[in-house]
DNA sequence: AATTCGGGGAC
DNA sequence: GTCCCAGAATT
């Protein structure tokens, strides 16, 4: 990190008068702990307040401290992470803190450098941590702190390109105060979170417009520049919800795809819209457990689910069985029985959840 | 450097 | 429909 001048720049004297005018009233703003401003960090990954408060909140509740989170259930830790979405989030912090349990005597490390090293802890993240529990003076660098500085700055580099990132970070670096780091990190995120937002900018009402070059270019809405995503490509999933009595067989995702460590039904995932019904026939068969044909229903209007890169069109066949599938099957499928009760407390992709409520 | 990891809300 | 959110890991 480069050194920040004595005299703090018009930026951070801007944003550090802005900031205690305006800043919203947050669980994790009211703590130093460490371990709760990480779970804070984590879940405000690519995660807006609005929807990830509530998880703060009830997850803290459960796993008060670090050691807590360490000694639960993964599948547990997953079904208090259900609806967030980046599953992989909560394994790697179930992981870290496990680490931190046993290699670090259950005691957050204090620094950037040793933050960076954990699994789940990247740049912003650990630059976070370090400011905001440690007071140490290193730039974060997240959504809102490129869209500010491209719009004070007039900076046209590609924010979705990785290159791009040093030159956010060296301007950032630049007027970092070295008195108030945190306070200037929190000012800069929460000033783009609700004044210099992505869609129609305060701009009328902001103390740096005269500053910045966005307005005065008349170019607000052109920046920050970024690459368009490509394309999300789209999945056929055909599951099969097979019921015996009041129990319902589900498997655990255990392949590196989407939802690891999530349940759900067994699949059957076809390169095209349409399972014809011989498939069916032979999927069915394949299960080895005689199907009450006169409760089958039909398959389920075709369900929608968007992910990031992918567009899911979903059908649930329901499978009514007379016997228990035999354990070959469970053992080939990886495939068990659950309750009601059960599986209320496994840990399932939204989309499931949504067709439990709805059947 | 490019891709892949969810889900929801604002427009 | 589009955009994007207090990003990180993997390839």
């Amino acid at each position: 990190m480069s050194t920040s001048p004595s005299q703090p720049s018009f930026l951070a004297t801007a944003l550090l008068a802005w900031y205690p005018r305006h800043r919203r009233d947050l669980p994790w703003r009211h703590t130093h702990d460490p371990y709760a401003i990480w779970l804070s960090e984590v879940i405000l990954q690519q995660t807006r307040v609005a929807q990830g408060l509530p998880y703060y909140n009830t997850f803290l509740n459960a796993y008060p401290t670090v050691a807590d989170l360490a000694a639960a259930p993964e599948a547990e830790v997953l079904r208090y992470w259900q609806g967030l979405g980046y599953y992989s989030r909560a394994r790697n912090m179930h992981h870290t803190a496990q680490q931190v349990v046993q290699e670090h005597a259950g005691k957050f490390p204090t620094s950037y450098a040793e933050l960076i090293k954990l699994k789940g802890i990247g740049p912003y993240t650990a630059a976070a941590i370090a400011s905001f529990a440690f007071n140490e003076a290193v730039t974060v660098l997240d959504g809102n702190v490129y869209r500010v500085l491209a719009r004070i700055f007039g900076l046209h580099s590609d924010i979705a390109a990785p290159a791009s990132r040093k030159e956010f970070q060296a301007l950032a670096d630049q007027h970092i105060p070295a008195a108030a780091p945190a306070d200037f990190n929190q000012a800069i995120m929460e000033f783009g979170a609700i004044q210099c937002t992505p869609v129609k900018p305060d701009c009328l009402f902001c103390p740096l417009q005269q500053s910045c070059w966005a307005f005065q270019h008349g170019q607000v809405a052109l920046l920050p520049v970024k690459s368009k995503a490509k394309a999300a490509r789209t999945r056929y999933f055909h599951y099969f919800v097979l019921r015996h009595g009041e129990q319902l067989y589900l498997k655990e995702r255990r392949e590196k795809d989407i939802w690891q460590g999530l349940y759900d039904f067994a699949l059957a995932e076809t390169v095209q819209a349409e399972l014809p019904p011989s498939e069916i026939m032979r999927h069915l068969e394949a299960f080895g457990a005689e199907i009450d044909i006169s409760q089958a229903a039909e398959s389920s209007a075709t369900m929608r689910h968007v992910l990031s890169h992918q567009k899911l069109e979903v059908k649930f066949h329901e499978v009514p069985l007379r016997q228990p599938l035999p354990d070959s099957t469970l053992r080939d499928l990886g495939l068990r029985a659950y309750s009601s009760e059960e599986i209320e407390v496994l840990p399932k992709p939204v989309l499931i959840v949504n067709y439990l409520n709805t059947h």
